[in-house]
DNA sequence: AGCTTCGCTGAGGATGTGCTGAAGATTTCG
DNA sequence: CGAAATCTTCAGCACATCCTCAGCGAAGCT
């Protein structure tokens, strides 16, 4: 249903920071430092996408990147660093469905895994939450069979809120995730929200519920 | 239902961009850097068609190409490079259906996928959108009987968004599918939707659609 | 109840995006 | 070769959207 992402690499903030971020994102997740055992997870975890750091000890993501394409049928997204000999790295990245140079915005990742996930055809693209539909591909938002429009942000907002369906969502969580923005601006979350509303509102009950201290939330 | 395209291409950039553009003209695609799995590829997932980089590490494309036609009735397209020694190439690319000398420009790739497509019947040639019918063989266009007329650009225009039928697609996408521009020229599309827009609606009410900051559907 | 924190919303200026007519460049065709 | 059609660039306009701000209301705490 979630799809899972597995995620390898040895630096330990940006380990836990993407670990952090790609499960807020609504993915199931699993991290290690390293290509131990790199085969058993594979096999019996069965992830849906692989995030490989090319350079990491013992095993470097080039020869994972070859072990998860023989035994698996995972995506794999590499993480290379920007000053790496290119020469080298243009023609080892081989294989590969995209890659990240580093250093990366955290939005970016994200918005990379989802394509990566989207073209594989491991997500889905149309959300239901209660009587309204989110429909990704075609940017469209229906409730009761009334066609809603919205601006690309409210959009992008919604279709968050609808992927993370049930489960509460904090504002900065929000931030980073629709706007990239990583420093706090609740209120500018707030006055989207608050938009929102007025426009789903006006064909039914709530659906876009405040939790008070936490964020929000999308259920009926 | 959306036709399935596998990609065997070592050169990593070539292969990504060869990739994103078939999933974004709304194929099913696959990518391998190499000849590795071919077989189980084939069997499994049964692509309607197989494009093949000729030459390969391990085994080349015409050996592929064998298995291919021994074993599946996908269609084949070689990518060839134009400086390999011609007498033997043309001898040997018979049983493809079509090739493709690099460096290449995506449209065209785009174009001659589809062209196959249309050859082996795993492709509509009546495209319906409301009362709008777009005959992409008989390069017509008409809208509640009546025949419109359009060039050759707006046609390509009309008949890329057609296929991607209800999908948003964006302004970058259709330059490099219908133009074969990489770089940025947003107006000429949009100075191209508004001809378009006019021919069209003498016929009828809106079905090309702007999404603001996202790019255009093709809807009633 | 009073105080404080948190969230909501209307207004408005700045910005960006898209639309269109026109004109120059290029190609096609008689 | 010349005319017509088509392609592309350019510039200005119009307006949707974005974001900030400020005031108000609701909820929680003591």
């Amino acid at each position: 249903m979630t799809p899972r992402v597995l995620v390898v690499e040895d630096a330990e903030p940006i380990r836990t920071a993407v670990g952090i971020a790609l499960s807020e994102a609504g993915y199931g997740v699993r991290t290690r430092p390293d290509g131990e055992g790199f085969e058993r997870e594979l096999a019996s975890w069965r992830p849906d996408l692989v995030l490989l750091d090319v350079m990491l000890p013992g095993r470097d993501g080039f020869e994972l990147l070859t072990v998860a394409r023989e035994t698996s049928n995972a995506g794999v997204i590499l993480l290379t660093a920007r000053d790496a000999v290119d020469d080298r790295l243009h023609g080892l990245r081989t294989g590969a469905d995209d890659y990240v140079v580093k250093p990366f915005v955290l939005a970016e990742l994200i918005a990379r895994v989802e394509a990566v996930l989207r073209r594989m055809g491991r997500l889905r693209t149309v959300l239901t939450v209660g009587d309204l539909e989110v429909d990704v591909e075609a940017q469209a938002v229906r409730r009761g069979g009334e066609e809603i429009d919205l601006t690309a942000t409210e959009f992008k907002l919604l279709a968050f809120l609808a992927g993370r369906d049930g489960k509460v969502v904090g504002k900065t969580q929000l931030l980073t995730a629709v706007w990239g923005y990583d420093d706090y601006a609740d209120n500018l979350v707030e006055v989207y929200v608050s938009g929102l509303r007025r426009k789903l509102e006006a064909h039914g009950p709530r659906l876009l519920h405040t939790v008070r201290g936490s964020g929000y939330v999308l259920r009926s």
